[in-house]
DNA sequence: TTGTAGGCGTTATCAA
DNA sequence: TTGATAACGCCTACAA
């Protein structure tokens, strides 16, 4: 680590270090003659006040953690996109952390972030039914939570989500005006309000189409990928198949596009698919695929500019239960015509 | 924040704060009694010491800066992935920045990592031929840089590639090898070392094939996509057109085949198409893609542990000039046979 | 085995 | 307008 210092500016410039701080700080009370010497010297020196010390001092990180279940796919990548856009316009960095779909990870990383590390916490719950214990951990300590996609039930905050009963309820609509008779809905089975939701919007739609849906076509699954492509090439390859497919989630929508591929089943003469997915070229895909994509940029900086507002107000009001939904978009390809 | 601090608890306890310090890091010259006072009554209030208290005792944050070009990148994510994998595990935090493929946005954060918010950064170039100077500004003040990927050419450091010439040597090879006449080198237009390296594969297996490659089929692309897709209807509207391409960036093989969609030309009768990506789903694609896949979760990996040793040992020299080299994956689908 | 004191680098309060 | 001093919370050398 570096020697510069505002102790070492003061030396130099003969001046007294609460000078130079203040200087480094464009306060009023400093002559313009004497700030001018101090940023001179500090920019040819390249200096950059300990990032620690001022942080111990003011009592706050600038620094904000995310926490998502899984790193790697698009749309929780898109979020943090999206909060880093405007995090960074305030000065704010990003930790980003991943609890790879495991409670216990998730307390992990908030028990590791009771120390002042971050300002606040934005998170997409691992599982919403599970312990929120550690949740609580956050608010004893008085560091701001928000949640999104994946939205805490039993505790209050600022909760942003997508229409996802509305999505699923259109798009399952969609399905079964197309003449599907026997439509699956493919589910992560963790206990999540989004997969709810979407599960709540498949149904709806069964209803208003004087349909009874069959339970055992509500299918969960878990996270290993390979067990789920073996589930879906043997519920594609019996006689009476699902002829329409809901994929909650993009991993399920391309698991379901390959069995079928597989097993040299048409699309969408013999099945049609709708799954979530932000992915940029569904179109490119054989056939193209229908999607519904969540508006995953707009989810991260919305939630960025009420946490930067909340945390520069100091208003701690502004983090109190408040529900924002954004509306996600459906796109009709061939793989559901 | 919170206001437990290990004064707190020292007073509870009515202990010195050195012991209950030296407790909580298991000091041997504790008793075993003492100790577990004190972890009982941390644990109870779930105690974490401050992170910016201790950071800025130890000039050190535990804490690593990343510097990408493209966060939302698939390749990118995966080394992201690879080294949080391993520098979760060492106790290591990562704070990601975006540097937009914007050198003066990646000058900006690397000054704003000066005053000891991270103890390493590791970094894949804006443009690697344009000013280095800022790379200098974390050599003086002793912060270690590691690069990957896009690797500084003129200054000396740890860098991890893949072999990008002998990659794009055997793609071009197999397409000139399928009859390919007219093949298109698409890549990126900032000086970087691994399009060049690409590049050079493209001409070396030209000039095996005794073929003298044209010099306008070495095509250089922006970062504004809507832009490069015009230029590929135009170049595959010609009637001379390409009957190959080799992609050296994602974007630009998906923007192809969009191009070449749109204009209902038939891969790979009419033209054959191999892409540098990291999709997971290329087989799925239409038609499926053949891909030269990085290593990319490797690279991240294996550069993080070589990190976290040279951080321990604090041994300068594990951070001296040395070049390792992951072997890509080549995938021949149906899109170049 | 435990306690005392000082300093990491910064900023804010008070005094000059 | 500038300077001296204390404090943020932690750890470690030294003392007991």
């Amino acid at each position: 680590m570096s020697e510069i210092t505002i102790k070492f500016l003061a030396e130099k410039l003969n001046l007294a270090s609460s000078t130079v701080s203040r200087a480094l700080n464009d306060s009023h009370e400093i002559s313009d003659k004497t700030k001018k010497r101090v940023l001179d010297l500090a920019k040819s020196l390249n200096f950059q006040p300990n990032a620690n010390a001022r942080s111990l001092r003011e009592q706050k990180s600038k620094t904000i953690g995310v926490i998502v279940p899984d790193r790697v796919n698009n749309f929780f990548n898109l979020v943090i996109e999206g909060l880093e856009s405007v995090c960074r316009e305030e000065g704010y960095s990003l930790i980003v952390y991943n609890s790879y779909e495991d409670v216990e990870q998730e307390k992990k990383i908030i028990y590791s972030l009771l120390g002042g590390k971050v300002d606040a916490v934005v998170i997409s719950l691992a599982d919403e039914e599970k312990e929120v214990q550690h949740l609580e951990w956050l608010r004893e300590k008085n560091i701001p939570i928000l949640f999104f996609d994946r939205v805490a039930r039993h505790v209050s905050g600022l909760k942003y989500t997508t229409n996802d009963l509305e999505s699923a309820y259109l798009a399952t609509k969609h399905l079964l005006d197309k003449g599907c008779k026997k439509v699956a809905f493919l589910g992560l089975s963790n206990t999540s309000s989004v997969g709810k939701a979407r599960q709540d919007g498949f149904i709806k739609a069964h209803i208003e189409h004087g349909l009874v849906y069959d339970k055992n076509l509500l299918i969960g699954f878990g996270h290993d990928d390979i067990e789920n492509q073996k589930v879906l090439e043997k519920l594609f390859y019996k006689i009476n198949r699902p002829d329409g497919v809901l994929a909650a989630a993009e991993k399920l929508g391309i698991a379901t596009l390959r069995a079928l591929h597989n097993l040299r089943i048409k699309i969408p003469e013999q099945v049609r698919i709708v799954s979530f997915t932000n992915m940029q070229f569904a179109d490119l895909l054989s056939p193209a695929l229908s999607t519904i994509a969540q508006p995953a940029f707009e989810l991260g900086s919305t939630c960025a500019k009420e946490l930067i507002r909340g945390l520069k107000s100091k208003n701690i009001n502004l983090f109190e239960e408040k529900k924002i939904e954004l509306p996600s978009k459906f796109t009709i390809r061939d793989s559901s015509k």
